[in-house]
DNA sequence: GATAATCTTGATAAAGATTATCAATTTCAA
DNA sequence: TTGAAATTGATAATCTTTATCAAGATTATC
C-alpha cells in the first residue's frame, strides 16, 4: 500500500473514523492527479473511474486529505479552490501565470525570513502565509509577440 | 468636489460614460467607510443613508471604482472579497489576525525587492503580488492566556 | 460469522457571494 | 428639448461549497 494510504488510515483510526473504498479511491486519483486541481476537476477524474462517486463525497475527501495533513488548500484569485500534495513537499508560494493558468512553485529563504521578522514587529503569533505572484510566463510573453 | 469625486468623472468621460447620483454617493460612503470593507458592508451604509439604492448597483459602483483606481479588491480565504481604497495609498500586503480579524497593512522592501528576483528567475513578466500572513495579534495572545 | 452502533455515502437542497437580465428611468451631447 | 445610450433596481441565475437525511457500509464486540 502507498505510504499516503497508510497515512489516512493512520488518521481515521485515530479519529475514530472509518475506511471507505469511496476514500481509498480517490486518493489514489489525487496522487496520480497534476498538482493544483479543483475539487470539479478531480471529481471529473472519479466520475471516468468509477461513476457511482458523487461530487459530494470528493469534497469531503479532499477536506479529509487536508486534515490529515497529505494534502494543503491553495485559494487563486478566481475564487475556486485548488488541492494540493503536502506530503513529502516543502513550504512555497506560487507564481501564476495570469495567461496560461501554469503554476510554478517557488521559494524564497530571504522572503520566508523576513516575513517572521514582520509578525514579530506588529506582534502577531505566526501561524502560516500565503504569497502569490502574478505575471506573464515567458511562452505566453513570445505567444503576445508573435501573435 | 472632492478629488476622488474629480477622478470618477474623469475615468467616466474618457469611457464615455454617464456620471449618476448613486455613484457620487456609494463613492462618498466608500470613503468614509474603514477599509477593507466588503460590498455587503458597504451595502448597509449605502441602505441607511438612501434605501432606494439597489445591492447590485453598489456591487457595479465598487468594480468601476477599481476600474478607475480608486479601489482596489482583496481576496482573504474566507471568500469574500473585500475593497480598499487605492488612491494616496502605497502598494502594501496584510498581516491577518485569525480571531478577530484585524488587519494590518506592512511592506517590507526586502520582500519586494526578492519578489522581483523570483519573476526574473522563473522569466516571468511581473504584474502584482498578494501576500498574507496570518497569526493571532498580541491582544488575541492576552484573550487566550486569560480566559 | 452475526450484531448493533456508528460512520459514510449519494442525491438533493441550501447557502452565500457575485453576475446577468431586462424593463423603466436617467443622463448628456447635440 | 430631445433621443440615443447608459444606468438603475429587482430579480433570477450562476457558481462553488456545505448541510441534510435516508439508505448502505464498516467495525468492534460477542
Amino acid at each position: 500500500m502507498a505510504s499516503e494510504q497508510k497515512i489516512l488510515l493512520e488518521y481515521l483510526k485515530s479519529k475514530n473514523r472509518k475506511q471507505s473504498k469511496q476514500r481509498t479511491e480517490i486518493l489514489e486519483l489525487f496522487l496520480k492527479s497534476p498538482r493544483h486541481l479543483t475539487a470539479n476537476e478531480l471529481y471529473i477524474q472519479v466520475q471516468k473511474h468509477n461513476p457511482a462517486i458523487g461530487f459530494a463525497t470528493v469534497y469531503r475527501t479532499l477536506k479529509l486529505l487536508c486534515e490529515s495533513g497529505l494534502c494543503r488548500e491553495m485559494a487563486l484569485e478566481d475564487g475556486v479552490t485548488r488541492y494540493e500534495r503536502q506530503q513529502g513537499y516543502e513550504h512555497h508560494d506560487h507564481l501564476v501565470c495570469t495567461k496560461c493558468g501554469k503554476v510554478v512553485e517557488v521559494v524564497d529563504q530571504t522572503i520566508e525570513s523576513h516575513q517572521g521578522r514582520l509578525f514579530k514587529k506588529y506582534g502577531f503569533h505566526p501561524q502560516r502565509h500565503r504569497m502569490e505572484l502574478y505575471g506573464i510566463c515567458k511562452d505566453c510573453v513570445k505567444g503576445e509577440k508573435a501573435g
